[in-house]
DNA sequence: CAGTCTTCTCAGCGTCGTCTCAGCGTCTTC
DNA sequence: GAAGACGCTGAGACGACGCTGAGAAGACTG
Protein backbone atom coordinates (compact mmCIF):
# COMPACT_ATOMS: atom_id res chain seq x y z
CA UNK A 1 0.00 0.00 0.00
CA UNK A 2 1.56 3.53 -1.18
CA UNK A 3 0.83 6.55 0.75
CA UNK A 4 1.48 9.95 -0.33
CA UNK A 5 2.70 12.11 2.95
CA UNK A 6 1.75 15.88 2.53
CA UNK A 7 2.69 17.91 5.61
CA UNK A 8 5.24 20.84 6.06
CA UNK A 9 6.10 20.73 9.56
CA UNK A 10 9.68 18.25 9.04
CA UNK A 11 9.24 16.90 12.65
CA UNK A 12 5.16 15.98 12.17
CA UNK A 13 6.01 14.47 8.33
CA UNK A 14 9.16 11.99 9.50
CA UNK A 15 6.96 10.56 12.60
CA UNK A 16 4.14 10.06 10.08
CA UNK A 17 6.24 8.29 7.35
CA UNK A 18 8.13 6.54 10.51
CA UNK A 19 5.07 5.62 11.82
CA UNK A 20 3.42 4.08 8.64
CA UNK A 21 6.17 2.27 7.35
CA UNK A 22 6.03 0.35 10.94
CA UNK A 23 2.64 -0.31 9.89
CA UNK A 24 4.03 -1.78 6.72
CA UNK A 25 3.13 0.73 4.30
CA UNK A 26 5.39 2.47 1.57
CA UNK A 27 5.47 6.28 2.29
CA UNK A 28 6.78 9.12 0.04
CA UNK A 29 6.47 13.07 1.34
CA UNK A 30 5.69 16.17 0.02
CA UNK A 31 6.59 19.20 1.92
CA UNK A 32 4.30 22.04 0.10
CA UNK A 33 0.89 21.97 -2.11
CA UNK A 34 2.27 21.61 -5.03
CA UNK A 35 5.02 19.28 -4.82
CA UNK A 36 2.10 16.89 -3.32
CA UNK A 37 -0.11 18.29 -6.14
CA UNK A 38 2.52 16.95 -8.45
CA UNK A 39 2.82 13.49 -6.58
CA UNK A 40 -0.40 13.20 -6.51
CA UNK A 41 -1.00 13.22 -9.61
CA UNK A 42 2.27 11.55 -10.79
CA UNK A 43 2.37 8.23 -8.47
CA UNK A 44 -0.34 5.98 -8.43
CA UNK A 45 -1.01 6.26 -4.36
CA UNK A 46 -3.68 3.95 -2.91
CA UNK A 47 -4.47 7.14 -0.44
CA UNK A 48 -3.30 10.63 0.52
CA UNK A 49 -2.60 12.19 3.53
CA UNK A 50 -2.98 15.79 2.82
CA UNK A 51 -2.58 18.85 5.22
CA UNK A 52 -4.27 21.50 5.42
CA UNK A 53 -1.98 24.43 6.48
CA UNK A 54 0.75 24.50 3.41
CA UNK A 55 3.00 26.62 1.70
CA UNK A 56 2.27 27.61 -1.80
CA UNK A 57 -0.94 25.63 -2.03
CA UNK A 58 -3.51 24.75 0.38
CA UNK A 59 -4.56 21.66 0.94
CA UNK A 60 -8.39 22.70 -0.03
CA UNK A 61 -6.71 23.85 -3.22
CA UNK A 62 -4.59 20.34 -3.75
CA UNK A 63 -8.25 18.00 -3.20
CA UNK A 64 -10.21 20.26 -5.17
CA UNK A 65 -7.73 20.49 -8.25
CA UNK A 66 -7.10 16.71 -8.01
CA UNK A 67 -11.13 15.97 -8.15
CA UNK A 68 -11.42 19.08 -10.80
CA UNK A 69 -9.16 16.09 -12.49
CA UNK A 70 -11.33 13.41 -12.30
CA UNK A 71 -8.23 11.97 -9.89
CA UNK A 72 -10.01 9.80 -6.78
CA UNK A 73 -7.62 8.74 -4.57
CA UNK A 74 -8.17 8.68 -1.55
CA UNK A 75 -7.66 11.89 0.46
CA UNK A 76 -7.30 11.84 4.28
CA UNK A 77 -7.19 15.75 5.36
CA UNK A 78 -5.85 16.80 8.33
CA UNK A 79 -6.18 19.81 10.17
CA UNK A 80 -4.86 21.68 13.22
CA UNK A 81 -7.90 23.62 13.59
CA UNK A 82 -10.48 22.16 15.17
CA UNK A 83 -13.36 23.79 13.96
CA UNK A 84 -16.50 21.94 12.22
CA UNK A 85 -16.72 24.04 9.50
CA UNK A 86 -13.25 22.91 8.42
CA UNK A 87 -14.41 19.40 8.68
CA UNK A 88 -17.54 19.84 6.46
CA UNK A 89 -15.58 22.10 3.77
CA UNK A 90 -13.10 19.49 3.45
CA UNK A 91 -15.55 17.10 2.52
CA UNK A 92 -17.40 19.41 0.55
CA UNK A 93 -14.58 19.53 -1.34
CA UNK A 94 -14.41 15.76 -1.72
CA UNK A 95 -11.71 14.70 0.55
CA UNK A 96 -13.19 11.30 2.14
CA UNK A 97 -12.16 11.36 5.88
CA UNK A 98 -10.79 14.51 7.91
CA UNK A 99 -8.69 14.27 11.41
CA UNK A 100 -7.93 16.77 13.54
CA UNK A 101 -4.71 17.63 15.21
CA UNK A 102 -3.48 15.60 17.63
CA UNK A 103 -4.44 12.35 16.61
CA UNK A 104 -3.43 9.00 17.62
CA UNK A 105 -1.25 7.10 15.47
CA UNK A 106 -3.88 4.07 16.16
CA UNK A 107 -6.73 6.39 15.00
CA UNK A 108 -5.08 7.69 11.83
CA UNK A 109 -4.09 4.12 10.70
CA UNK A 110 -7.38 2.28 10.93
CA UNK A 111 -8.92 5.41 9.43
CA UNK A 112 -6.58 4.84 6.65
CA UNK A 113 -7.43 1.24 6.52
CA UNK A 114 -10.90 1.81 6.49
CA UNK A 115 -10.51 4.12 3.82
CA UNK A 116 -8.68 1.60 1.70
CA UNK A 117 -10.94 -0.99 2.39
CA UNK A 118 -13.71 0.85 0.67
CA UNK A 119 -13.15 -0.30 -2.42
CA UNK A 120 -9.66 0.74 -3.34
CA UNK A 121 -10.84 4.60 -4.06
CA UNK A 122 -12.00 5.61 -7.56
CA UNK A 123 -15.67 6.26 -6.49
CA UNK A 124 -16.43 9.48 -8.35
CA UNK A 125 -17.81 11.95 -5.89
CA UNK A 126 -20.78 12.58 -8.60
CA UNK A 127 -23.01 11.02 -10.08
CA UNK A 128 -23.28 10.78 -14.06
CA UNK A 129 -25.27 10.04 -16.83
CA UNK A 130 -23.68 11.19 -19.93
CA UNK A 131 -23.15 14.81 -20.28
CA UNK A 132 -25.76 15.03 -16.65
CA UNK A 133 -23.90 14.92 -13.27
CA UNK A 134 -24.81 15.57 -9.88
CA UNK A 135 -22.59 16.11 -6.59
CA UNK A 136 -24.84 15.20 -3.76
CA UNK A 137 -22.44 16.48 -1.22
CA UNK A 138 -22.42 19.96 -3.28
CA UNK A 139 -26.41 19.73 -4.20
CA UNK A 140 -25.31 20.77 -7.86
CA UNK A 141 -27.36 19.47 -10.69
CA UNK A 142 -25.15 20.58 -14.22
CA UNK A 143 -26.04 19.66 -17.61
CA UNK A 144 -23.63 20.32 -20.82
CA UNK A 145 -21.65 22.20 -18.56
CA UNK A 146 -24.60 24.20 -17.34
CA UNK A 147 -25.83 24.75 -13.82
CA UNK A 148 -29.51 23.35 -13.63
CA UNK A 149 -31.42 24.69 -10.61
CA UNK A 150 -33.80 21.99 -8.97
CA UNK A 151 -35.89 22.06 -5.41
CA UNK A 152 -35.31 19.80 -2.91
CA UNK A 153 -37.64 17.46 -3.80
CA UNK A 154 -36.83 17.03 -7.12
CA UNK A 155 -32.91 16.70 -6.55
CA UNK A 156 -33.80 13.61 -3.95
CA UNK A 157 -35.75 11.90 -7.27
CA UNK A 158 -33.03 12.97 -9.74
CA UNK A 159 -30.78 11.41 -7.18
CA UNK A 160 -32.42 8.39 -6.64
CA UNK A 161 -32.64 7.59 -9.89
CA UNK A 162 -28.88 8.32 -11.05
CA UNK A 163 -28.01 5.98 -8.39
CA UNK A 164 -29.65 3.29 -10.01
CA UNK A 165 -29.51 4.48 -13.49
CA UNK A 166 -30.29 2.52 -16.28
CA UNK A 167 -32.07 0.66 -14.30
CA UNK A 168 -35.80 0.85 -14.53
CA UNK A 169 -37.29 2.50 -10.80
CA UNK A 170 -41.46 1.70 -9.90
CA UNK A 171 -43.30 4.76 -9.10
CA UNK A 172 -43.87 2.52 -5.04
CA UNK A 173 -39.84 2.42 -4.75
CA UNK A 174 -39.44 5.52 -5.61
CA UNK A 175 -42.60 6.50 -3.13
CA UNK A 176 -40.65 4.51 -0.66
CA UNK A 177 -36.88 6.14 -1.26
CA UNK A 178 -37.80 9.98 -2.01
CA UNK A 179 -41.51 10.32 -0.66
CA UNK A 180 -41.27 7.65 2.64
CA UNK A 181 -44.03 6.93 1.74
CA UNK A 182 -45.83 3.95 0.21
CA UNK A 183 -50.15 5.13 0.30
CA UNK A 184 -49.57 8.27 -1.58
CA UNK A 185 -50.73 8.48 -5.07
CA UNK A 186 -48.59 7.95 -7.24
CA UNK A 187 -49.54 11.10 -9.37
CA UNK A 188 -47.21 13.12 -7.60
CA UNK A 189 -44.34 11.16 -9.05
CA UNK A 190 -45.64 11.59 -12.39
CA UNK A 191 -45.91 14.78 -11.69
CA UNK A 192 -42.10 15.72 -10.72
CA UNK A 193 -40.84 13.38 -13.25
CA UNK A 194 -43.03 16.09 -15.35
CA UNK A 195 -40.84 19.12 -13.16
CA UNK A 196 -37.98 17.58 -14.00
CA UNK A 197 -38.17 16.95 -17.31
CA UNK A 198 -38.58 20.56 -18.08
CA UNK A 199 -35.64 21.24 -16.30
CA UNK A 200 -32.96 18.52 -17.51
CA UNK A 201 -34.44 17.60 -20.84
CA UNK A 202 -36.29 19.54 -22.55
CA UNK A 203 -33.92 23.14 -22.93
CA UNK A 204 -31.19 20.25 -23.73
CA UNK A 205 -33.36 18.50 -26.25
CA UNK A 206 -32.66 15.05 -24.54
CA UNK A 207 -34.87 12.57 -23.17
CA UNK A 208 -32.76 11.09 -20.40
CA UNK A 209 -35.60 10.74 -17.92
CA UNK A 210 -37.98 7.63 -19.67
CA UNK A 211 -41.23 6.40 -19.14
CA UNK A 212 -41.34 2.54 -19.32
CA UNK A 213 -45.36 2.32 -19.17
CA UNK A 214 -47.06 0.14 -16.47
CA UNK A 215 -43.57 -0.59 -14.87
CA UNK A 216 -41.81 2.95 -13.86
CA UNK A 217 -39.13 5.20 -14.92
CA UNK A 218 -35.40 4.64 -16.27
CA UNK A 219 -32.40 7.33 -16.14
CA UNK A 220 -30.21 6.42 -19.47
CA UNK A 221 -26.86 5.95 -18.49
CA UNK A 222 -25.86 7.74 -21.44
CA UNK A 223 -27.75 10.71 -20.51
CA UNK A 224 -30.47 9.69 -23.39
CA UNK B 1 -32.86 8.43 0.69
CA UNK B 2 -33.80 5.91 3.02
CA UNK B 3 -32.30 6.45 7.00
CA UNK B 4 -32.54 4.19 9.77
CA UNK B 5 -31.13 5.73 12.84
CA UNK B 6 -30.84 3.72 16.28
CA UNK B 7 -30.88 5.49 18.91
CA UNK B 8 -32.02 4.92 22.82
CA UNK B 9 -32.34 8.55 23.78
CA UNK B 10 -35.11 10.25 22.68
CA UNK B 11 -34.32 13.50 22.58
CA UNK B 12 -31.12 13.11 20.64
CA UNK B 13 -33.32 10.68 18.00
CA UNK B 14 -36.11 13.16 17.77
CA UNK B 15 -33.24 15.68 17.10
CA UNK B 16 -31.42 13.56 14.34
CA UNK B 17 -34.61 13.09 12.79
CA UNK B 18 -35.91 16.35 12.26
CA UNK B 19 -32.51 17.57 11.47
CA UNK B 20 -32.31 14.19 8.31
CA UNK B 21 -35.70 15.23 7.59
CA UNK B 22 -35.05 18.88 7.00
CA UNK B 23 -31.65 17.60 4.45
CA UNK B 24 -34.25 15.41 2.58
CA UNK B 25 -33.82 12.40 3.83
CA UNK B 26 -36.34 9.92 4.97
CA UNK B 27 -35.96 8.65 8.76
CA UNK B 28 -36.97 5.89 10.39
CA UNK B 29 -36.13 5.42 14.04
CA UNK B 30 -35.44 2.52 16.11
CA UNK B 31 -34.80 2.63 20.15
CA UNK B 32 -32.86 -0.34 21.16
CA UNK B 33 -30.39 -2.98 19.48
CA UNK B 34 -33.07 -5.36 18.90
CA UNK B 35 -35.28 -3.29 17.29
CA UNK B 36 -32.74 -1.73 15.23
CA UNK B 37 -31.56 -5.28 13.90
CA UNK B 38 -34.63 -5.95 13.47
CA UNK B 39 -35.46 -2.92 11.09
CA UNK B 40 -32.33 -3.26 9.55
CA UNK B 41 -33.19 -6.48 8.62
CA UNK B 42 -36.42 -5.73 6.77
CA UNK B 43 -36.35 -2.61 5.53
CA UNK B 44 -33.53 -1.46 2.54
CA UNK B 45 -32.11 1.31 4.27
CA UNK B 46 -29.79 3.22 1.90
CA UNK B 47 -27.44 3.93 5.24
CA UNK B 48 -28.34 2.87 9.01
CA UNK B 49 -26.51 5.31 11.48
CA UNK B 50 -26.28 3.04 14.53
CA UNK B 51 -25.20 4.27 18.26
CA UNK B 52 -22.51 2.04 20.17
CA UNK B 53 -24.33 2.54 23.99
CA UNK B 54 -28.05 0.27 23.18
CA UNK B 55 -30.04 -1.46 25.78
CA UNK B 56 -30.83 -4.95 24.80
CA UNK B 57 -28.08 -5.11 22.36
CA UNK B 58 -25.70 -3.43 21.55
CA UNK B 59 -24.50 -1.65 18.31
CA UNK B 60 -21.12 -3.41 18.23
CA UNK B 61 -23.43 -6.71 18.12
CA UNK B 62 -25.82 -5.19 15.33
CA UNK B 63 -23.34 -4.24 13.09
CA UNK B 64 -21.52 -7.43 13.92
CA UNK B 65 -24.49 -9.93 13.24
CA UNK B 66 -25.46 -7.36 10.16
CA UNK B 67 -22.35 -8.29 8.68
CA UNK B 68 -22.64 -12.03 9.40
CA UNK B 69 -25.70 -12.27 7.59
CA UNK B 70 -24.55 -10.36 4.31
CA UNK B 71 -25.87 -7.79 4.77
CA UNK B 72 -23.71 -4.82 3.46
CA UNK B 73 -25.80 -1.76 4.25
CA UNK B 74 -23.76 1.29 4.80
CA UNK B 75 -23.23 1.63 8.65
CA UNK B 76 -22.08 5.03 10.30
CA UNK B 77 -21.37 4.34 14.16
CA UNK B 78 -21.58 7.05 17.10
CA UNK B 79 -20.36 6.81 20.31
CA UNK B 80 -20.33 8.87 23.10
CA UNK B 81 -17.24 8.06 24.64
CA UNK B 82 -13.68 9.53 22.70
CA UNK B 83 -11.53 6.38 23.15
CA UNK B 84 -9.66 5.52 20.09
CA UNK B 85 -10.40 1.48 20.67
CA UNK B 86 -13.88 2.34 20.17
CA UNK B 87 -13.06 3.74 17.11
CA UNK B 88 -10.56 1.11 15.94
CA UNK B 89 -12.91 -1.80 16.88
CA UNK B 90 -16.26 -0.57 14.86
CA UNK B 91 -14.02 0.12 11.91
CA UNK B 92 -13.12 -3.80 12.44
CA UNK B 93 -16.24 -4.72 13.13
CA UNK B 94 -17.48 -3.65 9.54
CA UNK B 95 -19.11 -0.17 10.20
CA UNK B 96 -18.64 2.23 7.31
CA UNK B 97 -17.58 5.03 9.23
CA UNK B 98 -17.27 6.72 12.82
CA UNK B 99 -18.33 9.52 14.66
CA UNK B 100 -17.92 10.73 18.33
CA UNK B 101 -20.42 12.41 20.46
CA UNK B 102 -21.11 15.59 20.45
CA UNK B 103 -20.74 16.18 16.98
CA UNK B 104 -22.53 19.04 14.45
CA UNK B 105 -24.92 17.95 12.15
CA UNK B 106 -22.74 19.37 9.01
CA UNK B 107 -20.38 16.81 9.83
CA UNK B 108 -23.40 13.96 10.48
CA UNK B 109 -24.36 15.10 7.18
CA UNK B 110 -21.50 15.15 5.24
CA UNK B 111 -20.33 11.68 6.27
CA UNK B 112 -23.80 10.43 5.46
CA UNK B 113 -23.51 11.72 2.16
CA UNK B 114 -19.98 10.56 1.47
CA UNK B 115 -21.01 6.99 2.58
CA UNK B 116 -23.66 7.39 0.31
CA UNK B 117 -21.29 8.15 -2.48
CA UNK B 118 -20.15 4.83 -2.57
CA UNK B 119 -22.17 2.63 -5.10
CA UNK B 120 -24.68 0.49 -3.99
CA UNK B 121 -23.47 -1.76 -6.74
CA UNK B 122 -25.99 -4.55 -7.23
CA UNK B 123 -26.83 -6.24 -10.52
CA UNK B 124 -29.17 -9.20 -10.64
CA UNK B 125 -28.20 -11.74 -13.29
CA UNK B 126 -29.85 -11.22 -17.11
CA UNK B 127 -31.35 -14.06 -18.32
CA UNK B 128 -30.10 -15.85 -21.23
CA UNK B 129 -31.45 -18.23 -24.08
CA UNK B 130 -28.68 -18.21 -27.20
CA UNK B 131 -28.84 -14.52 -28.41
CA UNK B 132 -32.04 -14.14 -26.75
CA UNK B 133 -31.37 -11.69 -23.72
CA UNK B 134 -33.84 -10.34 -20.76
CA UNK B 135 -32.49 -8.34 -17.87
CA UNK B 136 -35.19 -7.99 -15.21
CA UNK B 137 -33.57 -4.68 -13.56
CA UNK B 138 -33.34 -2.62 -16.76
CA UNK B 139 -36.26 -4.45 -17.88
CA UNK B 140 -34.26 -4.93 -21.49
CA UNK B 141 -34.72 -7.91 -23.81
CA UNK B 142 -32.50 -8.06 -26.69
CA UNK B 143 -32.22 -10.33 -29.66
CA UNK B 144 -28.54 -9.82 -31.63
CA UNK B 145 -27.66 -7.06 -29.97
CA UNK B 146 -31.07 -5.42 -31.30
CA UNK B 147 -33.31 -3.97 -28.40
CA UNK B 148 -36.91 -5.19 -28.61
CA UNK B 149 -39.53 -2.87 -26.77
CA UNK B 150 -42.80 -5.05 -24.80
CA UNK B 151 -45.34 -4.53 -23.00
CA UNK B 152 -45.84 -5.05 -19.23
CA UNK B 153 -47.74 -8.14 -19.94
CA UNK B 154 -45.52 -9.49 -22.59
CA UNK B 155 -42.44 -8.90 -20.53
CA UNK B 156 -43.70 -10.69 -17.29
CA UNK B 157 -44.46 -13.47 -19.72
CA UNK B 158 -41.21 -13.62 -21.50
CA UNK B 159 -39.75 -13.55 -18.56
CA UNK B 160 -41.30 -16.15 -16.43
CA UNK B 161 -40.54 -18.50 -19.57
CA UNK B 162 -36.89 -17.56 -19.68
CA UNK B 163 -36.96 -18.68 -16.16
CA UNK B 164 -37.94 -22.20 -16.75
CA UNK B 165 -36.34 -22.23 -19.99
CA UNK B 166 -36.78 -25.54 -21.77
CA UNK B 167 -39.66 -26.88 -19.87
CA UNK B 168 -42.79 -27.25 -20.85
CA UNK B 169 -44.68 -24.73 -18.95
CA UNK B 170 -48.82 -25.07 -18.91
CA UNK B 171 -50.76 -22.23 -19.66
CA UNK B 172 -52.26 -22.84 -16.66
CA UNK B 173 -48.92 -22.23 -14.86
CA UNK B 174 -48.43 -19.14 -16.89
CA UNK B 175 -51.98 -17.87 -16.11
CA UNK B 176 -51.35 -18.64 -12.27
CA UNK B 177 -47.81 -17.23 -12.61
CA UNK B 178 -48.00 -14.56 -14.99
CA UNK B 179 -51.69 -13.39 -14.54
CA UNK B 180 -52.09 -14.42 -11.36
CA UNK B 181 -55.35 -16.32 -11.67
CA UNK B 182 -56.55 -19.72 -12.81
CA UNK B 183 -59.71 -19.35 -13.72
CA UNK B 184 -59.30 -17.38 -17.24
CA UNK B 185 -59.98 -18.06 -20.70
CA UNK B 186 -56.37 -19.74 -21.43
CA UNK B 187 -56.59 -17.78 -24.71
CA UNK B 188 -55.51 -15.00 -23.54
CA UNK B 189 -51.92 -16.83 -23.18
CA UNK B 190 -52.20 -17.88 -26.72
CA UNK B 191 -52.93 -14.24 -27.74
CA UNK B 192 -49.86 -12.95 -25.82
CA UNK B 193 -47.32 -16.37 -27.38
CA UNK B 194 -48.62 -14.83 -30.20
CA UNK B 195 -47.55 -11.15 -29.58
CA UNK B 196 -44.05 -11.87 -28.05
CA UNK B 197 -43.39 -14.44 -31.30
CA UNK B 198 -44.28 -11.26 -34.13
CA UNK B 199 -41.61 -9.26 -32.08
CA UNK B 200 -38.96 -11.61 -30.87
CA UNK B 201 -38.84 -14.91 -33.71
CA UNK B 202 -40.58 -13.37 -36.37
CA UNK B 203 -38.22 -10.33 -36.78
CA UNK B 204 -35.15 -12.35 -36.76
CA UNK B 205 -36.46 -15.45 -38.43
CA UNK B 206 -35.86 -17.71 -35.46
CA UNK B 207 -37.89 -20.13 -33.55
CA UNK B 208 -37.62 -19.99 -30.07
CA UNK B 209 -41.00 -19.69 -28.49
CA UNK B 210 -42.30 -23.50 -29.45
CA UNK B 211 -45.71 -24.71 -28.91
CA UNK B 212 -45.95 -28.51 -27.31
CA UNK B 213 -49.56 -28.94 -28.54
CA UNK B 214 -51.82 -30.56 -25.40
CA UNK B 215 -49.58 -29.54 -23.30
CA UNK B 216 -48.28 -25.87 -23.14
CA UNK B 217 -45.46 -24.12 -24.56
CA UNK B 218 -41.46 -24.42 -24.56
CA UNK B 219 -38.98 -21.62 -24.65
CA UNK B 220 -36.21 -23.21 -26.27
CA UNK B 221 -32.87 -22.44 -24.49
CA UNK B 222 -30.72 -21.96 -27.33
CA UNK B 223 -32.82 -19.62 -29.12
CA UNK B 224 -34.70 -21.59 -31.50
C1' DC C 1 -47.55 40.60 6.49
C1' DA C 2 -47.04 40.38 1.57
C1' DG C 3 -44.62 37.93 -1.92
C1' DT C 4 -42.32 33.96 -3.48
C1' DC C 5 -41.18 29.23 -3.66
C1' DT C 6 -42.35 24.54 -3.06
C1' DT C 7 -45.21 20.77 -2.62
C1' DC C 8 -49.09 18.33 -3.61
C1' DT C 9 -54.02 17.42 -5.31
C1' DC C 10 -57.30 17.19 -8.81
C1' DA C 11 -59.61 16.66 -13.12
C1' DG C 12 -59.34 16.22 -18.07
C1' DC C 13 -57.45 14.12 -21.96
C1' DG C 14 -55.02 11.35 -25.24
C1' DT C 15 -52.64 7.11 -25.77
C1' DC C 16 -51.47 2.53 -25.06
C1' DG C 17 -52.18 -2.12 -23.25
C1' DT C 18 -55.25 -5.80 -22.19
C1' DC C 19 -58.61 -8.92 -23.06
C1' DT C 20 -62.70 -10.92 -25.49
C1' DC C 21 -64.64 -12.83 -29.37
C1' DA C 22 -65.35 -15.09 -33.59
C1' DG C 23 -63.46 -17.25 -37.51
C1' DC C 24 -60.24 -20.27 -39.44
C1' DG C 25 -56.52 -23.66 -39.99
C1' DT C 26 -54.43 -27.90 -38.24
C1' DC C 27 -53.82 -31.97 -35.66
C1' DT C 28 -55.85 -36.09 -33.40
C1' DT C 29 -59.00 -39.62 -32.85
C1' DC C 30 -62.24 -42.94 -34.15
C1' DG D 1 -62.51 -39.14 -43.88
C1' DA D 2 -65.51 -36.88 -40.54
C1' DA D 3 -65.82 -34.62 -36.24
C1' DG D 4 -64.11 -32.50 -32.53
C1' DA D 5 -60.27 -30.55 -29.91
C1' DC D 6 -56.64 -27.39 -30.07
C1' DG D 7 -54.16 -23.35 -31.24
C1' DC D 8 -53.53 -18.92 -33.97
C1' DT D 9 -54.94 -14.40 -35.39
C1' DG D 10 -57.30 -9.84 -36.60
C1' DA D 11 -60.59 -6.57 -35.03
C1' DG D 12 -62.29 -3.82 -31.69
C1' DA D 13 -64.16 -2.34 -27.01
C1' DC D 14 -62.82 -0.97 -22.72
C1' DG D 15 -60.13 0.51 -19.06
C1' DA D 16 -55.72 1.65 -17.17
C1' DC D 17 -51.95 4.56 -17.46
C1' DG D 18 -49.29 8.64 -17.73
C1' DC D 19 -49.00 13.69 -18.73
C1' DT D 20 -50.37 18.32 -17.94
C1' DG D 21 -52.30 22.86 -16.39
C1' DA D 22 -54.58 25.08 -12.72
C1' DG D 23 -54.64 26.10 -8.32
C1' DA D 24 -54.77 25.42 -3.07
C1' DA D 25 -52.02 24.97 1.07
C1' DG D 26 -48.00 25.50 3.52
C1' DA D 27 -43.11 27.04 4.24
C1' DC D 28 -39.81 30.44 3.87
C1' DT D 29 -38.02 35.38 3.22
C1' DG D 30 -37.51 39.99 3.54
Amino acid sequence: MRVLVVEDERRMAAALQRGLQAEGFAVDLAHDGEEGLHAARQGDYDVVVLDIMLPRLSGYNVCKQLRAEENWVPILMLSAKDGEYDMADGLDLGADDYLTKPFSYVVLVARLRALLRRDAGRRPAVLMAGDLTLDPARRKVERDGRSVELTPREFALLEYLMRRRDEVVSKSEILEHVWDTFDTDPNVVEVYVGYLRRKIDAPFGRNALQTVRGAGYRLAGDGG
